[in-house]
RNA sequence: GGACCAGUGGUGUAGCGGUUAACAUGCCUCCCUGUCACGGAGGAGAUCGCGGGUUCGAUUCCCGUCUGGUCCGCCA
């Protein structure tokens, strides 16, 4: 079809142009013998005039409309509109085709809520506020894309059709129609594979990988989801942060323009514990944890004084207007973090107030208050428990609750850090079986790699993550590249020989030919477009996502299937 | 698997033991030559998510259920 430019290309310098323009009607306004049509493309807005010597037919919003006409200065400009210093003097308008009235008025301050958005998801999309964020999608991988060919990457893909293996999350499973009673599964994340491509002597691979894992959603959490997927063969660590700290430079260098400064701050799974009680904190505000353990221990209170870990944090000025009602439903708030309770006290010059501050005599009300360096109406929580990283994780959850309510946080501030030195296993609570804290490749520190056997709770892992604005944003590791070290890992999880044999016999064989030692991490594309584009909502930055149950409201996947594909496949629903 | 919140014209909300179910916006018709959130006049449009219960009477209260959202568990 026959166009002259985008709309929001034309400025001041075009007056005088004969133009013609396609787009959707986005509003108009009808002054009888003088009409007004906003008309709508990709790139924006441009007012079109139609004076009453030009046939108009009947137009309607959302029509698609080709006109044609001359670019005309402006009486009085509109400042809200990019084009506002111009119109186009229409000279024939043709209607390219009718629209229906649509379900969602199409506007970035639209009405409707996410359902109905989602149903239409086609009529969202042109809002501009939403393409504006695939854009800011599309150029995170633009950059991704230069930076990581500029150094040397290649990228390769990898099957979707793969194969099941253990532990981790639930997969996405495919029948077989040729193998009946087998299925293939959907990728958790291309991480076997990769690291073959290493063994396969590729050095250096990438690729924009979509990962499928069957687990519960929420606000940041799609089954289908992107990563962008690096590995290297021979770089350390450091190497590698280094070049990924490269890559995040130039990511929000060219997307947002804004300078992050290098090197990014590490800081240790244990500090940020300890500090933030989180594994992936905001560190743009304080508010941060602080031991109380010895001085709280002091005081005739059993949970206190039995409990082998106390942390408290300090909100500032919130003692005034805290009323009951706010702490029994903080308590509520708290057992969702495992944190079976908590202790508010209100500072009150040199006083404490609050149920628990008859425990504390004058002196122990003073030491604490001075060693928080609590103010007057601060309000002091402290968290009390046997079992160190619930307090932590309690207080943290806390702790980015009050950031919220008092916004602590100034809004397009980006903070990226690294959390490394993690432990290289975790112990689930009530089976007590060990578990990996990133996947089972991850290397062992060689500081203490020696304590696999006899001590695997004490070994660190070669691990590290990127966390941006509190959200994890993207983790990777060393490899094993040993394939003794490898199997010795499987055993430790508690994998028999014939699962370890049929699950990733294919990948230890691949290990005896001389496999590279080698690393990598992935980057969350969804969340870094989140970050990127300013919504807490990955639904936001996904084109067609999923809604919580794991449905999509315009297709209704997933669906039932006719009998004759169920034969074919083998399959036999059970009601 | 669990907790909490919500469900009322196309859309978003208000309401409340008895209403002609209100408001905004959208939609339709007419008027309007400088609007840009145009304005003016008129109009259509809702079995108040579904099922049951309490009641003389339920959109309103109770129970169940479905749907959507937020969170916990889960996400190697």
């Amino acid at each position: 079809m026959e166009r002259t430019c985008y709309n929001a290309s034309l400025s001041i310098k075009d007056v005088g142009r004969s133009v013609t323009l396609i787009g959707w009607v986005s509003k108009k306004r009808n002054l009888g013998s003088l009409l007004f049509i906003d008309l709508r493309d990709r790139s924006g807005i441009v007012q079109i005039t139609v004076k009453d010597d030009v046939k108009v037919p009947d137009v309607r919003n959302e029509y698609v409309l080709q006109v044609k006409g001359t670019v005309s200065k402006k009486d009085i400009p509109n400042p809200k509109l990019k084009t506002g210093a111009i119109e186009i003097i229409a000279r024939e308008i043709i209607v390219v085709n009718e629209a229906v009235t649509t379900p969602l008025i199409i506007d970035d301050e639209t009405d409707a809520l996410e359902d109905v958005r989602l149903k239409y998801r086609y009529l969202d999309l042109r809002r501009p506020i939403m393409q504006e964020k695939l854009k800011v999608r599309s150029q995170i991988v633009k950059a991704a894309h230069e930076y990581l060919d500029s150094r040397d990457f290649l990228e390769v893909e990898t099957p979707i059709l793969t194969l099941s293996t253990p532990e981790g999350a639930r997969d996405y499973v495919v029948p077989s129609r040729i193998h009946h009673g087998s299925f293939y599964a959907l990728p958790q994340s291309p991480q076997l594979f990769k690291q073959l491509l290493m063994i396969g002597g590729l050095e250096r691979y990438y690729q924009i990988a979509r990962c499928f894992r069957d687990e519960d959603l929420r606000a940041d959490r799609q089954p289908d989801f992107t990563q962008i997927d690096i590995e290297t063969s021979f770089l350390d660590e450091d190497q590698i942060l280094t070049l990924m700290e490269d890559l995040l430079k130039k990511i929000f260098k060219d997307v947002i323009n804004y300078e992050i400064s290098l090197p990014l701050r590490r800081l240790s799974y244990d500090e940020a514990l300890n500090r933030f009680g989180s594994d992936k904190p905001d560190t743009r505000f304080g508010l941060e944890l602080q031991d109380v353990t010895n001085l709280v221990h002091k005081t005739p209170f059993a949970l206190f004084n039995q409990s082998a870990c106390s942390k408290a944090i300090v909100i500032p000025g919130y003692a005034e207007g805290t009323s009951r009602k706010n702490i029994d439903e903080l308590q509520f708030e708290a057992k969702k973090f495992r944190l079976s309770s908590f202790i508010a006290l209100k500072v009150k010059g040199e006083h404490l107030e609050g149920g628990a501050a008859k425990f504390f005599d004058d002196n122990n009300a003073k030491a604490l208050i001075s060693f928080l360096k609590a103010g007057n109406n601060d309000l002091i929580i402290i968290a009390s428990s046997n079992n160190h990283d619930n307090v932590c994780f309690g207080l943290g959850a806390l702790r980015t609750r009050y950031a919220r309510e008092l916004h602590l946080v100034k809004p397009d501030t980006y903070d990226l850090l690294w959390v490394v030195d993690f432990p290289l296993f975790e112990r689930d609570q009530e089976s007590g079986k060990l578990s990996p804290l990133h996947h089972p490749f991850t290397r062992p520190t060689p500081q203490t790699a020696q304590y696999l056997e006899s001590d695997p709770a004490r070994v660190h892992a070669s691990a590290y993550d990127i966390v941006i604005n509190g959200y994890e944003a993207g983790g990777g590791s060393l490899r094993i590249y040993d394939q003794k070290m490898q199997r010795t890992i499987f055993e430790v999880l508690g994998l028999s020989d014939v699962d370890i044999k049929n699950k990733f016999g294919f990948f230890l064989d691949a290990f005896k030919y001389g496999t590279p030692p080698h690393g990598g991490i992935a980057f969350g594309l969804d969340r870094l477009t989140m970050i990127l584009s300013g919504t807490d909502n990955i639904r936001d930055v996904i084109a067609f996502p999923k809604n919580l149950r794991a449905s999509c409201p315009m297709t209704d996947a997933p669906s039932k299937i006719d009998q004759e594909q169920l034969d074919e496949l083998g399959i036999k629903i059970v009601e």
